[in-house]
DNA sequence: AGTATTCTTTTCATTGAATGAAAAGAATAC
DNA sequence: GTATTCTTTTCATTCAATGAAAAGAATACT
C-alpha cells in the first residue's frame, strides 16, 4: 500500500484542539469563529465544538462581540513552566539591579531548539520593537545572548548550529563558519559576547552567560538601540548579574526544576 | 476498602487532555507518569497517550529522568492573552519607571472573577513570597490592589463582592460590609487606597487604578514589608504612573485587545 | 543476590464519543 | 429586499479513543 492511503489527517482529537489554540499568533490575538476555523484548517462545526469546550476550560476566552481570544488559565500555566518558575522568577531582581545600574535595555534569553528565545526584556521606553518581544526567537548567531549562549554550550551542539546554514540579518551578520567559530572561542575565554547591528541595523549588545555547574542555563545581554554609549563599561555590572543568578540558581535547583538546556 | 469516587465519566477527550495539564500547579510543577495519573483522576494508559499528544504539540515536556512538566510552548501562548500581550506589555516601562523612583516593590494586578489576580511584581529582593507570587489570586477586600479595582468597578459588582462573606485574613482585614463600603467611597474620591496588614502581616500597601473609559481596566501598587518608610510620599509618583498607563492604554486599545474587565 | 513493589510502555478488542455535512438561524452587506 | 457571510444545532455514521491486562524496566526491600 502507498503512504497516501494514510496522509489524509489521521489527526487526533488533541492534535486539532492544539491547532486551535495554535491558530492564533502576534499578530492574531482575536478571532472570530469562522476565522478560527479557516487557520486552524479545520470544519467550522468542528471548531465550534472544540473550542465550547476549551472555552469550559478556560483555554479560551470569549468576548462581548463573539471573538475568541487565548484564556487566562493558558497564561496562568504558563507561570508554572520552568522557563518561568524556575528561570525568569529567579532573574528577575538581578535584571531589575542590572537595569537600574545602566539604564540600558535587558534581556534574558534561553537556547530553545536551535535557537534562542527572549524570557524577559526590561526596557523604560514606551515603543515595542516587535524582533526583541518577551517569547521571541532570535538566531544563536547573530545576537549577543544568542552567541554568548553558543560559546558555552556544548561543542557537539556549536558543531550542530555552525552545520545549519548561517542567515545573514544585516551585512553585518557573520556567515562564515570560521570566523564565528574563531570569536566564540574568544567570547568563551573572555567571558562575554558582543554584537555590533548582526541581527538589527542601529542595536548594540553586550551578553554573558549564565553557568551553573558547567551548563549554560540563560544569558543575560544589555541592548542599546542608539550607539550613543559605550556599553563596555557595563561589563562588570553584567557579570556580576550572571554570576549572581548562576550562584542563585545552583541554590534552588534541583528542589524544583529540570534542565532548561536546549539539548537533551 | 476502597472508597470508590465516583470517577469522571462522560468527559471528552479534551476535558481529560485539561485535567492532565491541570495536575500541575506551584507545588507541583514536575510530575512522574503516574503522579500525573493519580493527580488528573485518570488510567495510566490514556494519561501515558494523552500525555504523549501533549508532548508532540509541546504543551509538556519530558525531561530526562522522564518526569513530566508543562511545555514552553504553553509559556508562549500564555504571553498572546489579553492580561499580557494587551496589558503587561503596556504597562512594564511605567512599573519600571515607578519601582525606579520609590525602590520599593511595585505590583500590577487585574479583576479574575471574583478575586484579583497579580499580573506583574517589580521588586529588588531575591527572596519570593508566595503570597505575592505572579499569577496569585488574591482578594478585592483586604488588598491595596484589591479595594483600588474595587472601590472604581460599577455598583452592581461591588454589591456582588459585599455580598459575599469578607474572610478576615488578619486582624485588620475589613470584614463589615459598611465600613468597608464607606471605605470604597473614600478611595473613589481620593483616588487611591491604602491597606496596612489587612492581607499579610507587615505588609503596607498603596494603590492606585488605571481607569480607561471609565472602565477599571487594573490596578498598580506600592508594597513595603518593613514599614520603615511612609508610602504616602510616593502617591504622586504612583498617579503618574497609573495615568501614563491608562493614556497609552487608550491609544493601544481597539486595534488590538478586547475588554480585560473581570465583568462581562 | 533474590524477591517484592512500583512505574512505564505496548497491545488490542470494544464501543461510544467525535465527526462534519447539512440545514436552520442570525447578523450584516449590498 | 435579497444576497452573503457567520453562528449554532442536529444527527447518522464511523473511526478514533478507551482502559484492562500483561509485558517490560526500574527501584526498593530483605
Amino acid at each position: 500500500m502507498t503512504e497516501e492511503l494514510y496522509k489524509n489527517q489521521a489527526k487526533s482529537v488533541i492534535a486539532r484542539a492544539l491547532a486551535v489554540l495554535g491558530a492564533f499568533d502576534v499578530e492574531h490575538p482575536l478571532l472570530t469563529l469562522s476565522q478560527l476555523a479557516r487557520r486552524a484548517g479545520l470544519p467550522v462545526a468542528t471548531v465550534y465544538r472544540l473550542a465550547g469546550e476549551l472555552e469550559d476550560g478556560r483555554f479560551l476566552h470569549r468576548d462581548g462581540a463573539g471573538r475568541y481570544g487565548l484564556g487566562v488559565r493558558l497564561w496562568e500555566m504558563g507561570l508554572l513552566t520552568p522557563v518561568h518558575g524556575g528561570l525568569r522568577e529567579t532573574a528577575m531582581p538581578f535584571l531589575l539591579n542590572l537595569h537600574y545600574e545602566c539604564g540600558e535595555t535587558v534581556q534574558l534569553a534561553v537556547c530553545e531548539g536551535t535557537d534562542a528565545i527572549y524570557i524577559e526584556k526590561l526596557t523604560s521606553e514606551v515603543s515595542v520593537p516587535v524582533k526583541s518581544r518577551v517569547g521571541a526567537h532570535i538566531p544563536l548567531h547573530a545576537t549577543g545572548v544568542g552567541k554568548a549562549l553558543l560559546a558555552f554550550s556544548p561543542d557537539a551542539f556549536i558543531d550542530a548550529i555552525l552545520t545549519m546554514p548561517l542567515k545573514a540579518h544585516t551585512s553585518s551578520t557573520l556567515t562564515e563558519r570560521r570566523v564565528l567559530s574563531r570569536q566564540l572561542n574568544q567570547i568563551a575565554q573572555r567571558g562575554y559576547a558582543q554584537s555590533d547591528a548582526e541581527y538589527q541595523l542601529g542595536a548594540t549588545s553586550i551578553a554573558a552567560p549564565v553557568v551553573v555547574r558547567g551548563t549554560v542555563k540563560a544569558a543575560i545581554g544589555i541592548v542599546n538601540y542608539s550607539a550613543r554609549d559605550d556599553l563596555a563599561q557595563y561589563v562588570p555590572a553584567l557579570l556580576r548579574a550572571t554570576n549572581g543568578l548562576a550562584l542563585r540558581l545552583e541554590d534552588v535547583e534541583g528542589t524544583a526544576y529540570p534542565s532548561l538546556s536546549g539539548l537533551e
